[in-house]
DNA sequence: CATGAATGAGCTTTCATTCAT
DNA sequence: AATGAATGAAAGCTCATTCAT
């Protein structure tokens, strides 16, 4: 069989994508050599031109996947509970068009094949984000658009909460699924700022 | 090495708890019949005395990870918000005590080296107990015990996130360490707990 | 097909007496754990049953033409000459009954099979024995049995040669061979020996 | 990247001389159609457009060693014994100025990359400087510059010995390198000749 | 029940060789 | 001539599973 030939960027990016795809559907014991080929339309031996080891196309599908979180970091505006919603309704968006990326954010399974190397750069991947929530609350804390009783650890758990739980099609909602049926990202976001809002101590006085 | 013949049921039991101690401290990726056999002390093939094969290992590993759950339904008391504190803080202490269980809670790992049908029974683990917090907060709601504004699974989502962020140790925490430094399950709940009725507090003036 | 089940010690034995014999007839090329299997009889998994990598069956051999070598030291007698002849008939009389160890010892083809530390062993065999050829002759100089004006490494380099030669039914003979037909290793270190004493300073004065 | 373009003949002497490099250094598990490319600065691919194959390669390398190797036998003198001092000298000068010969000369490492053909191309390689060094020997005996009583063999071994054994800077001198430190191919052959000539004193008096 | 040797499929990786560009 | 992607046959090694003892 002749495939046609691709430049070595193309292929890899084309492994890169196979290989987030694979793990997300099948798992990483399923993200064999030989899988990653065939997803791609390439014999077996013809990966290890595109990539020295397994080791480095799980690095350039964690690359991809860094760059489309980094895609959701919204800009720097004034009000924090502004971008947090930002935040989270590019988050669901993205987990909405690449549903692929669920698994891998909420997983350790990404960070195991990828050795020590890999699974320190996820870790820091949801260290940023969660970061990222938790200046959002604190800010807002201080302006008074939150209650300032909270330990911030506490809310920022609980947004991430809500983005793992409405991005999430799986087994968090599997049972209860009519509830919000089609809640769009923006609807989960509203429903959760007017929360947030309503616990603020300014008013209460 | 002639090890101490022990009845099937007990030598199945010492391989389950095996099969949760490497998952938990390995990884899927070791647990095999070899590493399976050498924790319990016995022969390779000695395993396959005692299971068909590795799947029904890891099932066994499910129930034992389901009974571990179980114990931690509280009774169902009057007050719904007590029986939420009650589970949450039980699950807490569940996870002190054995912290194997994280890595299974919150991981699908245990689901991928069972197969489908492991897969599907640790789904099922997780949403008894979404629908148990579920229940709770639904009837405050409709206690006015908290706030009826808030989609019910928006709040389940907020309960679940703070439950895993407080059981793990790992990433989320890592950076904010200083926050909730031995925070008990206890004062966690209390906290979760003053911040759910909190919201209500306009309403009731 | 179900092979006869032997103890690892056994398969082991067997398994590095194949390698010998591969390497020897082969070359290192050919030692591949499916020639190992084939020679042995057994599959080609099962060789990793009895040794943990490829390495560790090379050292195996290692020890095995070391145990031989060894074997063909002479106890420390009174005469210098007397004591190299017996090492040197016996270092002959060794390769004729195993011709495998004939490409090995003049061959650094093991070594490069064995990584580092096997070069390093095979080295040292080499070493030990070169020292023990130099010893006998630099006593054998002292007590005015051979000349002393020759360097003792000219001589030691000589000895080492006969040896090689008189070892080597292959190349080195291959288009003389009539010469010393079935010369024996006692004729051997006879001429050598007389060779030896002719040139002797004493003798011309 | 697209390298100058040469005639084939230039590409293969490029190529057969980096053979020669390649398996002096690294030894022939790194010779590879890779290797070789990248040594000679050009695709790897392009190798096969000026050989037909790796065995077509070793062999140019071996005509290359071949032709070096002609080149120290010296012209036909009247006295045997200064014949075969300007061959030795050539040929240990030949080894100092390419230390990669020394590998290949004493070692059937290049054989083995070139098939049983190659193998015996050097096989003849080998015999033929025996052979001349045989001839040269008999003829001294037959000039009583040397003693008639050793078998002419048992000489030709000698000789090879101390040219080997001078030539290896190796494992043969390690434990004594202080002996012949510096020790010129003239002044080894003087010490060899000294103690071939003094073997004849006993009858010349 | 227990042992541990044996099996064979499967995995990662290497490499000579081909061939479209 | 040169390039470099593609191929496919090994090679080394792992592991679930079987089975004679």
């Amino acid at each position: 069989m002749t495939t046609e030939r691709l430049p070595t960027e193309q292929r890899q990016r084309q492994i890169a994508e196979a290989a987030l795809r694979i793990v997300a559907e099948h798992g990483v014991h399923r993200l064999t050599a030989a899988a990653l080929a065939a997803e791609v339309g390439i014999a077996d031996g013809t990966i290890f031109r595109h990539f020295r080891n397994k080791e480095e196309i799980v690095h350039a599908a964690i690359d991809l996947f860094e760059k489309a979180l980094e895609s959701t970091f919204p800009p720097p505006t004034e009000d924090p509970l502004e971008r947090l919603g930002s935040f989270m309704v590019g988050r669901l968006e993205l987990v909405r068009e690449h549903p692929e990326f669920l698994r891998l954010a909420f997983n350790d399974r990404l960070a195991e094949a990828a050795g020590e190397k890999g699974a320190h750069r996820i870790e820091g991947l949801v260290g940023r984000s969660v970061a990222f929530v938790r200046q959002c609350l604190e800010e807002a804390q201080n302006r008074g658009q939150v209650t300032r009783e909270a330990p911030p650890m506490l809310l920022v758990w609980m947004v991430i909460g809500v983005i793992r739980g409405a991005a999430t099609g799986g087994p968090l909602l599997a049972t209860v699924e009519k509830d919000l049926p089609g809640a769009s990202p923006t609807q989960v976001w509203k429903a959760l700022e007017r929360f947030l809002r309503n616990t603020t101590t300014e008013k209460k006085t």
